[in-house]
DNA sequence: AAATTATATTAAAACCATTCTAAACTGTTG
DNA sequence: CAACAGTTTAGAATGGTTTTAATATAATTT
């Protein structure tokens, strides 16, 4: 069980004071019996609806965004003008359903190791990601 | 190298007329003699360096999109809020490089077979996308 | 625990990529 | 030439995200 001592832990961690609408944030999140993918706006709604209260878009935002640059969640890539967002910070991948616009976890198990065999002088890879789309198979 | 006729031939495949700003579109687009990535900015920017005459947003959104619907572009998923497009529209992946916010192909080769090992009823598998993140190697 | 300082929250405004709109334009056909 | 269909355009609208500045809360100091 998380409790609100881990919760602090990760804002403190994360350079945020521990206060009330971040304590929500991370009970929302972290306070799930299984990771899921989010927009800003499901945490939003989500957050209001358990707590009956308000809550301003920009602590919201603040908040993720310290925790993805912290690493407790991670956002991923779709070719899309809403961020998604992931509370599995496993090395993991996914598809996602373009049609129900919905992310489903992809285990590396179901994907294979990958071998990036290309370097790039003064780079190096900070991460590996693939995306696979699905469509409705209308045989 | 690439004719008029060949680009009206793509303009027409897409459902569109062969008008002076789709086909100077369509000169920007593949008239290089290499594939490059970019955003709808630069496109903007880039045609209307090159011919001096402005171009409606709507025009080169309208086309992109056409063209993307069709096949003759590919729209690489970032996080970002902002669009990339690719011209290199054979199979292959991208590297990102996170500081210069510029992406760099990565051949099939470089990154080797992918087979999928899940699946999700009624769906089937529409492309697979791998994205390698970089960050500068500050050893 | 009061006073002080530092940081958070908020609603609203600003921002910016993208989409939409409605009027003017172009080209084609009878 | 008139009528029609599709196109271009500037500007407005949209919607996700970020910023702002006033107010509130948390942490630190006394």
């Amino acid at each position: 069980m998380t409790t609100t001592v881990e919760f602090i832990n990760k804002l403190r961690n994360s350079g945020l004071r521990p206060t009330k609408q971040r304590i929500k944030i991370c009970e929302v999140l972290f306070n799930k019996e299984t990771t899921f993918h989010f927009t800003i706006n499901d945490l939003v709604k989500i957050i209001e609806t358990e707590s009956n209260e308000k809550i301003s878009l920009a602590t919201v935002y603040n908040t993720i965004h310290a925790f993805e640059k912290k690493g407790y969640l991670k956002e991923i890539p779709i070719d899309s003008n809403q961020s998604y967002f992931d509370t599995n910070v496993t090395d993991h991948h996914h598809f996602y359903d373009i049609s129900e616009k919905k992310l489903i976890d992809l285990d590396q198990v179901d994907v294979g190791p990958i071998n990036i065999k290309k370097t790039i002088p003064g780079k190096k890879i900070k991460s590996v990601e693939v995306l696979v789309k699905l469509d409705t198979d209308n045989q």
